[in-house]
DNA sequence: TTTGTTTAGTTAGCCTATCTAAGTTATAGT
DNA sequence: ACTATAACTTAGATAGGCTAACTAAACAAA
């Protein structure tokens, strides 16, 4: 039986390993964080209040303050006001947050593309049909 | 074309960022960090030197060395001399060590067999497939 | 042998990223 | 009005990563 839940959990124990080695050579040499990154996606369709993002990004409160303050360093968010509650403070990308996004982007998949193309046709199939795996995988809970 | 690189690229992207959001749930509440795991999962089959560890876990020199400080520090490893070149510094593990990398792994796998077990035959079949393409991508570079 | 170079590891100092605890201000409920 | 809750920030801790610079040992060569 190849796909023992638990002799699968252990061969995906050790990819999940070098994945974070993979990850790290992705953001490596880049900007912007793949955190920070992450952040910035958020943003793409409009203002987020620091809640919302932080519970979005599976951190507390505070981590995403941070977040948020450095990327409002970096000129990257600014932070607004909720006309409804003001104890609210959303965040929205500038114009330069969405330059590093794109560049960000852009530089993440050129990578991961690039990963790929070594790759053979059935390689990348057997892929594909698994990102939808991992993806219910990482869901539930 | 379902497996065009750069659209895959972009799946997969996605699917590594929830992958990172997994792999806290996984190391959360657990006593070893999944760096200090792999670290004695290295250090199984016999004393490592420093060095070789950094290498393999792909860290400089000076954040294997913390490393190694912390898990002396929790009576997990300790330090040993190379009788051949007085410079090495041996790193092997304790009976603590051992007792705590069980636990962990013992720990992660459970997680993760979990998960796996909530899914259909045929999905774990497909992560199966994936599993080497991952290591490949990995690997490659 | 003395001198210079490389290698192994550590120390120092910086940054990101995470946490908890505690504080502030605003909203909501009684 | 009082109290509880909620949103966010601040303070302080820790892990994990980096580079630069240091020490000590090994090697190489003149």
């Amino acid at each position: 039986m190849r796909s023992d839940p638990r002799e699968l959990a252990e061969g995906f124990s050790l990819v999940l390993r070098d994945l974070v080695l993979l990850l790290r050579q992705v953001t490596a040499e880049q900007p912007v964080s793949a955190q920070q990154l992450g952040i910035l996606g958020s943003l793409e369709a409009g203002p987020r209040r620091v809640t919302e993002l932080a519970r979005e990004h599976g951190v507390r409160a505070p981590t995403m303050t941070a977040h948020v303050s450095r990327l409002e360093e970096a000129e990257a968010v600014s932070r607004g006001v909720d006309t409804d509650d003001a104890r609210v403070v959303t965040v929205g990308l500038t114009s330069r947050g969405r330059d590093l996004l794109a560049a960000g982007r852009a530089a993440r998949t050129a990578f991961l593309a690039e990963r790929l193309e070594a790759l053979g046709e059935s390689e990348r199939a057997a892929l594909a049909a698994a990102l939808p795996v991992l993806s219910r995988i990482c869901a539930g809970g």
